[in-house]
DNA sequence: CATTGACCTTCCCACAATGGGAAGCCTTAT
DNA sequence: ATAAGGCTTCCCATTGTGGGAAGGTCAATG
């Protein structure tokens, strides 16, 4: 079959069919006479493999891995556990940094009255963090700090 | 003060600081007779406020919107409000994404033995997980663990 | 047949943001 | 005056993905 029908098969597109490939993640497809790709049921299987890899968040890197492992029937269990493992750290490391995010701006929209004021508490957070007071036009006033490399996130809410 | 220490100063790599520059989220900035960007204490001030956007998760979109918002003190706090509680719905379908995928993996790699055996759960849903966008629901079989079940040799079989 | 339309090929461009590095000025201190 | 170290711009790479152009192929029509 054509990429295109493997494309269809599988849910990976033509394109990035041919990108796997250009990355060594697949070897190179057989060719027609006149160049187009053929593919067969057991590449549409590894593709399908890539795919749902893919969709669980998997680097390029770590799919191959995973293909060399699929391939190789002497493989050890432990080996593709480690790989699986590894991900979830990484997946988890991903979650923790994103609901750091959450909880900080929760906190901070909570305290935001969302009306016609001006007054902002997310604002006031952004610019620094500095308790009420002072907001005119972004260039024009030098209380600035001038230290401290700066507080990774993590953030307190201040209420004008 | 150069770029160097506005950079220093706020915690944004001067390479950063120019790319946001040429994003057009901060004016160009003032130069010197040889070409040199000027800043202030009130830019570095501006560039803390983009850094900390950034940690929060901020597109660059979203912290020019910020930033507007921040300069515009006729703002009405319930469009920065909104423009949060957006940012953090978006943060927060990340998360159940990447919580769809931990749940999977971990479902897998607890039946995995993770030995010297061949036999891995892990590459067997991969290698047969139905295409298309499902994910997160693994039932496709539960069990299929050591004891090698026949029918699901077909996966292993099945790379090339 | 020849044309048409659906396919295929490669190559370039773009995105998010960021960093690396080169080539070439500028400044400043020795 | 010379070296060190900043600064400038420009290009490249990253991770995956898609868009699109220019051109070759193939199958089915009129």
């Amino acid at each position: 079959m054509n990429i295109g029908e493997a494309a269809r098969r599988s849910g990976v597109s033509a394109k990035m069919i041919r990108w796997y490939e250009a990355r060594g993640l697949l070897p190179p497809a057989e060719r027609s006479e006149a160049g187009y790709r053929h593919y067969t049921e057991a590449d549409v299987h590894a593709l399908r493999f890539v795919r749902r890899a893919r969709d669980l968040g998997f680097t390029v890197d770590g799919i191959a891995d995973l293909l060399a492992l699929w391939r190789d029937r002497s493989r050890r269990s432990a080996e593709v556990k480690a790989l699986a493992t590894g991900h979830i750290a990484e997946l988890r490391r991903r979650i923790a940094e994103l609901e750091g995010m959450v909880d900080t701006l929760s906190h901070l929209a909570e305290s935001c009255h969302g009306d016609a004021r001006p007054e902002c508490p997310i604002l006031a957070d952004l610019a620094g963090a500095a308790p009420a007071r002072a907001r005119a036009e972004p260039a024009r006033f030098g209380k600035a700090v001038a230290g401290k490399p700066a507080a990774r996130r993590r953030a307190a809410a201040a209420a004008p």
